[in-house]
DNA sequence: TCAAAAGTGTTCGAATTACACCCATGG
DNA sequence: CCATGGGTGTAATTCGAACACTTTTGA
């Protein structure tokens, strides 16, 4: 352990990876680089960490300011730190990601940033180690979103419980018996059922449903199982 | 998304909270402190990252000054940024923890650090938020170590089943039924049989076992319940 | 010989899976 | 009137918790 004299002061940066579910498809929220270097490419939407400001500030400022919402899930994913990985000078970046409804945002899109939805699968190169932090941000999505309901924070106030199992089937990349995922979804009890149908997808129609918010918030620590074991 | 001019350099630390065990408890390794803000108060073992060394490596650097030990079980755990979390001047803290045989250990240890092995559940006060870190690192542990195998890396090279036990009861301040701990633990196959017994607990023996190093490692991302359902 | 820890076997109920089948309705 | 997706019912199986019982051996 020594001094803080002669210390390397760095820049320290937050990047959000932003996922967004339109009810097909899983998406990633990406905007148009306007400051060199690598000017005019795809990149995560990101800034510096003020002086007054903590991180989680800084993140929650920075999403924000491109999304225009608030209260939105926004979790630590971890630090990118490689001396290199900024090419200007040492920057070490707080990676973030968030989860938003997509139609919940579409209004209020900050358009000063060129920002641009991407289906997951069809997304451009990103600049540094964005696509580092991306598949991270995948992977750790995905493994926390089998243990908890995580991917509520992805769909809209109302929505059908065969919208949730296609926002399922496409994070985890699997084909889920829509029987069982009915019961299990609605045994866990986190559901509250309205009148109202969705007609789109099928002349019977799916009921939507609401989340029950208290139930979400208490139960949102404990483990829940939508994967099968047998799919890996 | 502003530009490179005029931003704040700040200082990056690392902590690490490194956890060890024992045989019998789980402890924490801590040093006093040897600079002003806070001299002589125990503190987490820290520095600053360096120039040219990636966050990884500085932990890495960190770890291996103290204990002399290399190959031990190392992650981050999260990033503390409150601007006002160093008295001295602002500095962002990425917290790491590792996970060592305590025994393993003892031989190396640079004295140079005054560094003590604490009980988890005697330690003493930490300074700055060095408190909130192991609060985190504890959660985070037993939140990962009830689907991983993970506490196998707090354990000697050969253990008896007994002993992974009373880890797992120590670590999550359980009491287990031991006949269906053995059979959950022998039908995980991560485990290999030694011939050895260890007499020292009881008058029978219980046989050593040592990992089986491939499937562990092939294993180790895939999901492990030792961890009954009813005990929060 | 007996106390105490290690380890095996058995039972029972809950949870998971697979799958047959009914429901509602727009074209 | 039938194709299509939504939804219920049910049997077969696995899994986990509880607990009776055997094994070993030092004191």
């Amino acid at each position: 352990m020594t001094g803080y004299t002669e210390k390397n002061r760095m820049l320290i940066a937050v990047d959000c990876i932003i996922f967004g579910f339109d009810g097909e498809t899983v998406k990633i929220l990406l905007i148009k680089r306007d400051i060199e270097p690598e000017k005019d490419k795809w990149s995560l939407m990101g800034g510096f960490v003020q002086a007054g400001e903590s991180i989680d500030e800084a993140a929650q400022n920075i999403l924000t300011s491109l999304t225009g919402l608030n209260g939105v899930y926004l979790e630590q994913l971890r630090v990118f730190g490689n001396p290199d990985r900024d090419p200007v000078e040492r920057t070490v970046s707080v990676a973030y990601f968030a989860l938003i409804d997509i139609n919940k945002y579409k209004k209020q899109l900050n358009h000063r940033f060129h920002a641009e939805w991407f289906p997951i699968k069809e997304k451009p190169p990103l600049i540094f180690d964005h696509e580092e932090m991306v598949e991270t941000a995948k992977t750790y999505v995905r493994y926390k979103a089998a243990h908890h309901p995580l991917l509520f924070e992805l769909l809209p106030k109302k929505f059908t419980i065969p919208q949730v199992q296609s926002l399922y089937e496409g994070i985890f990349n699997i084909q889920l018996d829509n029987r069982n995922f009915i019961r299990k979804l609605t045994a866990a009890n986190l559901l509250i059922k309205l009148d109202e149908k969705d007609k789109l997808n099928s002349k019977k129609g799916a009921f939507y449903f609401k989340l029950d918010k208290k139930r979400y918030k208490t139960n949102f620590p404990n483990l829940l199982s939508f994967i099968p074991k047998g799919s890996k």
